[in-house]
DNA sequence: ACGGCGCACTTCCATTTTGAAAGTGTTAGC
DNA sequence: GCTAACACTTTCAAAATGGAAGTGCGCCGT
């Protein structure tokens, strides 16, 4: 398997690399995740499954039943990559 | 919809940046691109058709029944993206 | 000139993924 | 005790994906 396939193995699929890119600016609480994406609850849990398991975020406890999700370094790394994907959509031709 | 969003709703598909990935190294023909990806015909149409109407790349006569897949300019401004995502897939934590 | 081959697809159908909606369990505050 | 917020899970329909076989067309050898 190529480089490129092993990420997009794991930021490949649909919402990852959104739900990322909302990480990049700070922690995130699921209800936040949600609302500001505006995708379904049942694949926002089983991305952020996914994407803890891969080491691109991991869950903080907060209070009794609250947490938030936060990149780790690895999720960290994918800033450059979102922001030339970014860059790219930006550019209308 | 953000900057990214629209990136992805582009080349998120599954296969679509593996492909740009290959034309990236030059046009590619049809059976070329499928045996190199390894990928299912009917899925490799599809995307072709995709991003050729998004501007990605474009159909380049040869003979008779054959014909090459070559990126536009918009198409090769996906390397620093592409580039990007290869070396985060690399990069083994 | 005719049969088989390679090329670029299309069609069909099973499997997987995605998505909308509703439901579950837990704790906090009134 | 009652309601609400939070973080999910469950259910089921719709859409995307994938494997396999089929289509049309020109070339090449016989």
């Amino acid at each position: 398997m190529s480089e490129l396939a092993a990420a997009l193995d794991i930021v490949g699929a649909r919402w990852a690399l959104l739900i990322v890119e909302q990480l990049l600016e700070g922690p995130r609480r699921y209800g936040d995740l949600q609302r500001e994406l505006g995708m379904g609850t049942n694949m926002l849990a089983t991305r952020l499954r996914e994407l803890e398991a891969a080491g691109v975020l991991r869950r903080l406890p907060l209070r009794h039943n609250t947490r938030a999700y936060a990149l780790t370094e690895r999720g960290l790394a994918l800033s450059a990559a979102i922001t030339a994907l970014r860059r790219w959509g930006a550019e209308q031709t």
